[in-house]
RNA sequence: GCUCCCGUAGCUCAGGGGAUAGAGCAACGGUUUCCUAAACCGCAGGUCGUAGGUUCGAUUCCUACCGGGGGCGCCA
């Protein structure tokens, strides 16, 4: 898959050593730009090396954007701060793109730019079918990992984050070129699968078994197993039977969990709009038969060792609760293989059989400490050496109100369904409130995409490293930092073109006026889209995104307010005003669709 | 015990070696003959957990401590 690009504007500019680096008159965001120029002018006022230098071009509250970078260059070179800013400045290079250079302080640069060139990168970026969104530097193959539900069991609370965030990576990733394999780990294996299998035996063999709702299914086998000793043994010898993959009746059953299980998964992300689909599942039976050479592998290399009976790793650096070195076991006293074995195995899989060079793991906090001794043991391995490196991409938990784990009324933790079926329920109810004037049909295909919408951006809008608190109120809200208020914004400049009776696409070759202060806050925040999804996915932190775009928002919105469109009297500003409305949308419908989230064109 | 992560406004959260630490909600005060008021504008609110250290400069980096959470051998 590889990407093309029609337009000329962002030709890769070949020769410089490793990572291609583009023509700087292509990019779209102004600081940088500005921030490549001024490299460049401290590197004539230097005379160090360019690549060496960081101008720290920053957003300002007193300017358009800052430039730090002479304090700690002068600090380095042991000169004058505010002398080598000045120097800078003096060199004229920023001439041409700014209206306003001003040394203040210690050596701050601070820099407006010429409504004219804002207005010709505006330009540049409604061009853009990318919106100015530069494709990745070096483009890799990348597989994310993400959802992991088990068969036979329900999707509760604990896999939406992964789920969801995962998702947006995907989309991401893809967006700036990437090849990206979606990967779903499913629970398709080992020991619970003895007892669930030999549960659908109780109940009558394969085609007895519903598990579109695999509520109590689980459960029922689990506590039989907990309560018959016979049960217990059965199960155990099933076991042994799936193992040797060649007892027909056993894998049939088996097969039968599986799918069945893939077909409710597939419910479940279909209503929830996420791409997972039952092609992307590789569970961990996929990786069984190749684990006794990937065992071999680490006997060849010297790293299996032995310890109280089972086969370990010993990882440096990780110690148990006594101070002693901790091992990785991958193979059980009893010869079975566990869950270290399956992913040790699946990081070399990923390397060499789909030569990925981004493993990223969308994969729950506690889960770090294995992840990085399964990623240490695969470089012992000499398996995930550069380029390829993996990416545990932890999140925290989604807690209720008691600040625990969010639970149904039943105690338990709450199940995926019921949170997007209640999202759906709440932004219908929230459309059926405000009713405008839809039809039936209207109302519920809004309320989903106002439901799914909320859930998936309160998912996505906080830092996704802490433990986050669920609520059905805030996220739904039209005010504050909501997907709501991000789709509202959206449905009222699809509303403006309707009643305009202009075709959007119409004003894209405009080069819009910035005369208004609002106007120019606007240009500004549109034009860093390309920052803040390069940031976004070098932290692989969506949030960073939902900022952005709530900022694009209410940048939109104060300047809806101060600056009119269509009304009488403002001809003159039409069509620059449209082709900034224009531009908003679609940085608004781009970045949601980016995280999984669509946008009515009215609400 | 060892180890990892978190601690920023009443609440929910951003930010991050630099200039007066930012939003949203809630509270208070305004705005609608006008393109969607599901909105906007204003006001108020913080010794950035505590104490040291590095630095011209620390809320940001380092150390210790306090508080909260996770992990620490044959489940995944």
């Amino acid at each position: 898959m590889a990407l093309t690009h029609s337009h000329g504007v962002r030709e890769r500019v070949r020769g410089g050593a490793g990572a291609g680096r583009y023509d700087r008159e292509a990019m779209a965001d102004p600081l940088h730009t500005i921030a490549h120029t001024l490299r460049d002018a401290f590197a004539a006022v230097t005379g160090l090396p360019a690549a060496e230098i960081d101008p720290v071009v920053r957003p300002s509250p007193r300017a358009d954007a800052q430039a730090n970078g002479a304090l700690a260059l002068a600090k380095q070179l042991d000169r004058n701060p505010r002398e080598l800013a000045e120097a800078v400045v003096a060199t004229g290079a920023l001439a041409s793109v700014c209206s306003a250079v001003e040394v203040a302080g210690p050596g701050f640069i601070n820099l407006t730019f010429t409504a004219r060139f804002l207005a010709e990168q505006l330009a540049a970026a409604a061009a853009d079918p990318h919106l100015g969104v530069r494709p990745a530097e070096v483009v890799e193959t990348a597989v994310v990992d993400y959802s992991a539900p088990n068969v036979a069991k329900e999707m509760h609370v604990g896999h939406l984050r992964t789920t969801v965030i995962g998702d947006a990576l995907v989309r991401m990733l893809e967006f700036v070129g990437h090849t990206v394999v979606r990967e779903n780990h499913v629970g398709d294996w080992g020991t619970p699968f003895g007892m669930l299998i030999e549960h659908v035996v109780d109940l009558g063999g394969v085609g007895e078994t519903d598990l579109s709702d695999p509520g109590g299914f689980y459960k029922q086998a689990r506590a039989k197993f907990d309560a018959s000793d016979e049960f217990k043994a059965r199960a155990r010898e099933r076991v042994t039977l799936l193992q040797g993959r060649d007892d027909d009746s056993t894998m049939a059953i088996w097969q039968q969990l599986v799918d069945q299980s893939a077909d409710y998964f597939d419910i479940v992300y279909g209503r929830l709009g996420v791409l997972l689909r039952r092609n992307d599942i590789v569970g961990e039976s996929f990786y069984q038969p190749y684990m006794p050479a990937m065992l071999a592998r680490l006997e060849t290399a010297g790293l299996l060792a032995e310890s109280d009976g089972a086969k370990v790793v010993w990882v440096p650096g990780f110690t148990n609760r006594e101070g002693e070195p901790l091992p990785l076991i991958v193979q059980a006293r009893t010869g079975g293989f566990n869950y270290a074995t399956s992913d040790l195995t699946c990081v070399i899989d990923r390397v060499e059989r789909l030569h990925a060079t981004l493993l990223v793991y969308v994969v729950g906090t506690p889960q770090s400490q294995h992840l990085q001794m399964v990623f240490e043991a695969a470089r012992m391995l000499g398996v995930l050496v550069p380029p390829a490196r993996a990416v545990h991409v932890n999140f925290g938990n989604v807690l209720g109100d008691d600040r625990k784990m969010l639970k149904s009324r039943s105690g338990e933790p709450a199940m995926l369904l019921d949170l997007v079926d209640g999202a759906i329920a709440r932004g219908r109810a929230a459309v059926a409130e405000r009713n405008t004037d839809l039809d039936e049909v209207e109302r519920a295909e809004l309320g989903a995409v106002i439901g799914i919408g909320a859930l998936k951006y309160a998912e996505l809008s906080s830092d996704r490293i802490k433990d986050y608190v669920f609520d059905w109120d805030r996220m739904l809200a039209f005010d504050g930092n909501t997907a709501p208020y991000l789709q509202y914004a959206h449905a009222r400049i699809c509303s403006i073109f309707r009643r305009a009776d202009v075709d959007r696409a119409s004003v894209r070759a405009v080069v819009p006026t910035l005369d208004e202060p609002q106007e120019r806050a606007l240009a500004l925040q549109l034009l860093q889209f390309d920052a803040a999804v390069h940031d976004t996915l070098d932290k692989f932190s969506p949030h960073r995104l939902c900022t952005h775009l709530f900022d694009v928002a209410q940048a939109f919105t104060s300047f809806y307010e101060a600056c009119p469109v269509l009304k009488d009297g403002y001809e003159a500003t039409r069509e620059s005003r449209l082709a900034l409305c224009d531009l908003t949308a679609r940085v608004l419908q781009l970045g949601l669709a980016l995280l999984g989230i669509d946008v009515p064109e009215r609400m």
